[in-house]
Order: structure tokens, then C-alpha cells, then sequence
DNA sequence: ACGTACGGGACCTCCCGTTCTT
DNA sequence: AAGAACGGGAGGTCCCGTACGT
């Protein structure tokens, strides 16, 4: 399976995603075409897989009460990338590269991070015993889990030579000085109030 | 021509992208399937090609230099929701509808906005002559329109009965509280020192 | 065993044959594929397996030898119906009501009918010693049997509120009259003369 | 098209129908396989397709308005066997060869069949300005037809040496003769009154 | 400029068989 | 007797391109 995500990747990075057919790939990896589709039920969900899917929820747990949502994200996302980047960090290239690069597969990325998002922001506000669809968990959660992508694309471009860890870093250090030039609009809800307390 | 647009669309919203062949298209739109070609290279063309753009660069260009992007972008995006919902907000629902529950719509949307994020930072880059790749404009501009997505979401979920822009503004504020509880955790870059400024 | 068979037809009738494959009935009966093959040795054998066709033979060689055929089918297939009424309405209504909708499924069921009708025809013949393909008593079947899906029809589309033999009588004599108001177009063959007397 | 069809009727019964592939047909044929499902939605179809589909409305409107409907039923029907035989004998003969014995075609001819039945009975119906689900139609038709398809099956079975026109006949007599023998079980209904005087 | 007809070839799904192990 | 893993190969659908008309 890894074996067969391997041998994909090479292929799709060599010669391109779309003139790589399935059968390459099969042939490649010494596999029927049959077998292929037993693994993988598309073609794009070769790129997308990830061996090992996040173990987020113990590290959320371990935090503070009283953390800072946003706080309690940014060390979430940071050990994801920290434990992404330490495992297997030229096959993370390979598939980030398509990831960013592959229409088809990107957006399909973008819809499954999208969904991730949700799933945080829900199960954080579980433990916290917070309204599930509080609106500033979520815009939260997404701008830092922006804050990751971006790094990824940056730590792709430049080929995998930089820290992608400094790269998160930075991009989250810069959203907060971008963001922190805006005033408020309107006047705190009441909740909000008591949070900022 | 944009009449093809049009029926496109419009099949895609009703049966989804992938159910959609290129035939029904040229079908409804009382062409050959070989005229599609002429106007649209390939099925994708037809999702990503808009026709008001405009409204965006000149506003972008109207704003004092020294304005901080973030509030740019936050006013840019403030506007467009606001074209968007005056103009056929209907129409609006229901697109929205099927972009926010297909996933197949879903992905293409996401990622059909995030290259209308780096066009806007690539733009506004361009406009205050500073670096194309800049970190902190990405980052910024993400959060923003995420804020507009998000305002989208509970929007449609709404029904469309409670007000879009004021739902957008209150996310950015909720961004705006959550993210100013965070510290920085490096030194500014020397670059970022005089953006600051 | 039938275990297997209430799965697949339960699978069948929720998602449709088609859309059923065998690896979903396994895994619903909870053996392997392999296995499967064990019993039935392909996946149309699962729906034409009946187990209760006892009833039937027993009735007919019940009914006296000199009775007209089309007699003892109406009687027969009465007692069908008022049998598969009365063991369990609600599933047979919502078995029906697929089997009667979705063309893929309806096609298998006439299919399947039509080879009952046969059998039921030669069983027929062979107890009352006629000759097995006796042009007469196929049509006769036939057309029984079809009161009887038509009964099934209304029942159906009734919402199982009528009565279904009540229907099932109504639609038989509605074919004695219609059918009593033909004349034969040629002379009687000689077999069917002796049959007649 | 009909080239196709000629093509693809020899290979079947030529060598089976499955073991037949796409591939083989487009091949005799001269096309691509892609062309194929061009004519042909599916393998079926190619047995299914008739060239001139069912001319009966005229001769349905042409008949008496006080003429039994059984009647009209078994002219119409009498006509279409005719013609059918008439046109293209071989032809009908190996279709109705595949369509008698290949269970996946079986199955759908006999939704097909059921189909036009229907429209038949409905036709029939509004021309005389019955109710359109009038019992007594509906069962008649059916009968009445499958005395063609019983006919069909005889005259296949005799490699199409007998006249299938005779066969017919001979089918609706014994029909005739055996319903006759059946007593109605209930009162008529008062529109059922009115119809018999 | 537009249409009709056709083809290449990828993707994906499914049925069923095979092989090896328990 | 049962299961896991795999494969062969057909069916069907689609995108896009081509050839050749008007």
C-alpha cells in the first residue's frame, strides 16, 4: 500500500499527473490494474492518503482550560506539521507538490483540510463544552490551519531546504501582525465579552 | 458564448460537475458538443472564467497607500459580498447551497477561491510595490475571505434570512479577538519591521 | 444460508440490484466473497431462490382431475396471494413497491414470474398427465398469474389499503368478461376438442 | 446501425451472447467500440432495438368505437406479429432466439413489453374515453399479448418454419376457451353493467 | 463559423476465478 | 470448509481530438 503510494508518486512527479496512467502505476508497482482499485478508489486519492492520520486529539486535550482557542490550535497544527515533516519528509515533498501543483488533486485536498477543520473545531469545542458552531472557533481554526498550508507551499517551492516548522512559525507571527492592525466593527457579544476577560 | 456559462453552470448546480457530460451542456445551450470547444478549451474553463473582476481591482485601487492590506482586503471582500448578495441574491442561495454540500462542487470551489486569494495578493502586491510572495499578504488575504466563506456558510444555512454582511463582519471581528490573544513567536523579520512601521 | 439471501434482498430492494454488489451482500452476511460462491453460484441465483414452493404443489394435486385448468391456476394463485398477504403485508408492500418501480429489479421479477409460470404449467401437465407443452395451458397460466400482478399493482399503488384478493378476484372477472366476448377464429384441434368435453 | 445490429446478432448467436464482447461486434462491424455506445446504450439494447417501432395507433382509432376492447386488442396485435414476420423474418428470429433465452434480455424485453401494455391500454383508453386505469383494459391487453409472446416462443422454437399468424390465433382460441370455462366469482360493478349490454 | 460522425484511450466498477493459507 | 489477497477481463462512461463536410 505504502509501496504503492511510493511508486505513484515517483511516476506522477517523472512524467506529470494526468500522462500517468493507472496502469503505470499497477505495472510499476507490480500490481494488477484490479488491485490498484482495491487500495485506492480513485486515482487521486493516491496523492491525498496519508499513512498515519492525525493523532490531534490527545495533544488537544492536554491543554489548559483556559488557553486561548486560537493558542490551543496553533500548537495542534504546529506538532501535525512537526510530526508530518520528522517522519517521511521527501515523500510529504512528493505529495505536496502535487498537492499544490495537480487541479484535480488539489481540490480535493482542499475540501478534505476543509473538512478537518470543521472536525477540530467541533471536537475542541466538545471538550471545552462550548456551543458547537460558535463562529469564532471556526474562523480560527481555518486561519491557522491557512497559516499551515501556506508554510507547506512555501517549504515545497523552496524544495524542502527550509525548516517547515520556521515556516509556520513565521506565517502565523505574520497573521498576527496583519490582523492585529484591525479594529473591531461592532461592539462584543456578551460571551465574547466574558472571553476576553 | 456566456450563454454557454450560463446552462453550464446552471447543469452543474443541478446535477453536479462530474454528472454533467460536455454533451448536456452543448445540448442545452443548443449547440454541437465541437462549438463547446471553440469557446471553452477544456470542462473546466467554463467553472473558473468570470466576468466581474473589475469591481475588485479598482477598489483595491482607490485605498490609501498606507492603509495596512489587512483592512484593504478586509473592505475589498466586504464589498464584493455585498455586490454578490444586491445583485441576484436568489441566485446566490442557491449556488451556494450546492457549493457548500457537493463535495465534488465543493472542492472546485475552494479551490477555484484560493487562486482568487493569490491573484488578489499578486494584485495588490503589484499595486504597492511590494514582493509578489510576500508571507504576510497570503496569509492575510486567506483569513479574510475564509471569513467570507464562513459568513457564506451560515448565510446559506440561514436560509438566506439573516444579513450577509453583517454576518462577515462579525466573523472578522471573532478573527479579530481570537487572534490578538496570540503572541509572536519569533523577532520581526527585517522586512516585517518596516512594513510595520 | 437464507441468511445470505435476506441480506442480498434487503441490499437489492434498499440500493437496487444493480447498485448491490456481491462484495456488499458478503460483507452485510458477514463472510467473504469467496464464500458467497459457495452457496449461489452467481448473484442472480440468490433472488430466483424460493423456499416455499411446497404450497403450491400440494393444492394442485389436491384439486379433482376433471376441473378446467383455468380453474385450478385461479385457485392456486388465490391462495398465493391470501398466503403472501397474510405472513407479512408491510414486507411484502415494500418489496413489492420497489419491485414495481425500479426498472432494473421489475425486469428480473417478470422474468422471474414467467419462469413460475412455466414451471407451475408443466407441473400441471405432468399431474394431470398432459402433454407438457400444451399451447392452452401456458396462456391460461399466464394470464392468471398476470390478474394477479395486476391486483399486486393496485394493491401497491393503494398503499396496501385494499383488500389484495378482493382486487385479485375483481381483475379475473374482469378478464372472463372481456375475454367471453371473443369468438374462436378456427375450428377446435382435435386434442382440445377431448379437453373440452 | 441496422448493420450493427445484423453484426452483432450473428456473433451472438453465433458463439453466445456473452461470450460475445463489445469489442467483437465493433470489430465485425467496422467501428470503434466507442461508436457502438453511440448507437447502443448498452449490449442489450442491440437485441432490444426494433427499426420501425410500433405503428398500432392508427389501426386503434380505425376500429369501431362499440367494438369490444379484447377485440381491438387482438387485432392490433395481430397486425404488429404480422408485420414484424412480414419485414424481416431471420432477423426476428434470431432476435427473439436471444430475447427468449439470454435472462438479461429476457428480463428487459419483458419490461419492455410490459411498457407498451401500458401505453397500449392507456392509447386505447383515452381514444374511447375510459378511465385510463380501467381494470378490465389493463388485464385484457395483457393477456391478449402474451398470446403473442407465447406465439413468439412457439415459432422460435419451430426455427420459424410454422406461420406465427396461426400460432397466434391458435393461442387466443385456447385462451378463449379456457377462460370461458371460468364462472365470475362476484356481481359485476354497475360501469361493468353498462359496458356488457 | 458551425455541424456530424467517429475514434482513442483513460477511469472505474463489477463478476467471477485462482492461489495460498488456516 | 473458510478466508485473504489478487487477477482477468468485460462493461460502460467520459473527455477531448480529428476528419470532413456546409
Amino acid at each position: 500500500m505504502r509501496e504503492i503510494q511510493g511508486e505513484a508518486l515517483r511516476l506522477f512527479v517523472e512524467q506529470g499527473y494526468d500522462q500517468t496512467t493507472i496502469e503505470h502505476v499497477a505495472d510499476a508497482a507490480d500490481i494488477s490494474p484490479r488491485t490498484f482499485f482495491r487500495y485506492f478508489p480513485t486515482k487521486e486519492d493516491v496523492v491525498l492518503w496519508d499513512e498515519y492520520d492525525a493523532v490531534v486529539s490527545e495533544l488537544l486535550e492536554s491543554r489548559p482550560p483556559d488557553e486561548p482557542p486560537a493558542e490551543t490550535f496553533r500548537l495542534v497544527t504546529r506538532a501535525s506539521l512537526e510530526a508530518l515533516c520528522r517522519r517521511d519528509p521527501e515523500r510529504l515533498l512528493l505529495r505536496y507538490q502535487l498537492l499544490a501543483t495537480v487541479p484535480a488533486v488539489r481540490g480535493r485536498f482542499l475540501e478534505f483540510t476543509r473538512s478537518g477543520v470543521d472536525e477540530l473545531a467541533t471536537r475542541f469545542a466538545a471538550h471545552r463544552g462550548v456551543a458547537a458552531d460558535d463562529q469564532g472557533l471556526r474562523i480560527t481554526a481555518m486561519a491557522i490551519v491557512d497559516a499551515a498550508m501556506l508554510a507547506l507551499d512555501r517549504w515545497q517551492r523552496s524544495g524542502g531546504s527550509e525548516n517547515l516548522v520556521d515556516l509556520y512559525d513565521a506565517t502565523v507571527d505574520a497573521l498576527i501582525d496583519a490582523i492585529g492592525k484591525l479594529r473591531r466593527r461592532g461592539r462584543r457579544s456578551p460571551r465574547k465579552e466574558r472571553d476576553a476577560r
